[in-house]
DNA sequence: CTATTATTCAACTATTTGGTTGAATAAAGT
DNA sequence: ACTTTATTCAACCAAATAGTTGAATAATAG
């Protein structure tokens, strides 16, 4: 569980993986095609791609001589359950909250106690 | 923006600074009570602070020779939006979400278009 | 002033990461 | 069969990471 969110965090911390995900949003994708607008070797994307496979953020499927990428969304669902489970966030009320903490954070001074 | 969502999901890949970050949530602490716990020296405590510092999931404040730990709510705040931003999970709704994306699973299989 | 406590710095090490290139494999197309 | 296309493998490299130890700095206590 604990080396599942390592993965997790390590994959999305590289913004080429960040894009290929946000790419993938639109279409599942070939490999090639992947790798295409980045300016960069097939070999360093087909690693990428590992990399996001192992986390469980994407699904890679054999089909002929072209290997599908597409979105799973397991990995990142643990990923969001996560931040959100932290500090119990409340995603319909970000706004507010974030002004409740601003609050807290002039309030609750270290060494305050 | 993509540098800070990179050190953001960096720092969160480690699991010492994961747990680092949930003892925080019970409260404010001093650099050598964070290291207690861990079976590692101070100053590798010392080095994960400050790669959670300069993430911006946390603040350092120096009181006399004590250096108080806090949380800051900023950085995990954008991991969260980016995440949440990311395939427009909704929250609120997670379980019927995901039993939506089984289906579109089941539908949408690589090269059916 | 001296000792103690809290934290960091500096130098070093081992491992991981993100990239390269050229060769290898696999599946079609002609 | 031969060629092209799609992808990965293997070997390599530079830089970053996570840890160590011992010395240095900073602030408080006696």
């Amino acid at each position: 569980m604990s080396q599942k969110l390592n993965q997790i965090f390590s994959a999305l911390a590289d913004p080429t993986r960040r894009d290929i995900l946000m790419m993938l949003l639109e279409d599942d994708m070939a490999v090639t095609d992947v790798a295409e607008p980045f300016d960069m070797s097939l070999a360093a994307i087909s690693k990428h791609l590992i990399v996001l496979s192992n986390a469980g953020l994407i699904l890679q499927e054999r089909r002929g001589r072209v290997k599908w990428c597409k979105l799973d969304t397991e990995a990142i669902h643990a990923a969001f359950i996560w931040i959100q489970s932290f500090g119990q966030l409340d995603p319909m009320n970000l706004d507010s909250f974030e002004e409740f903490l601003e609050t807290e954070k002039l309030l609750n001074k270290p060494g305050s106690t």
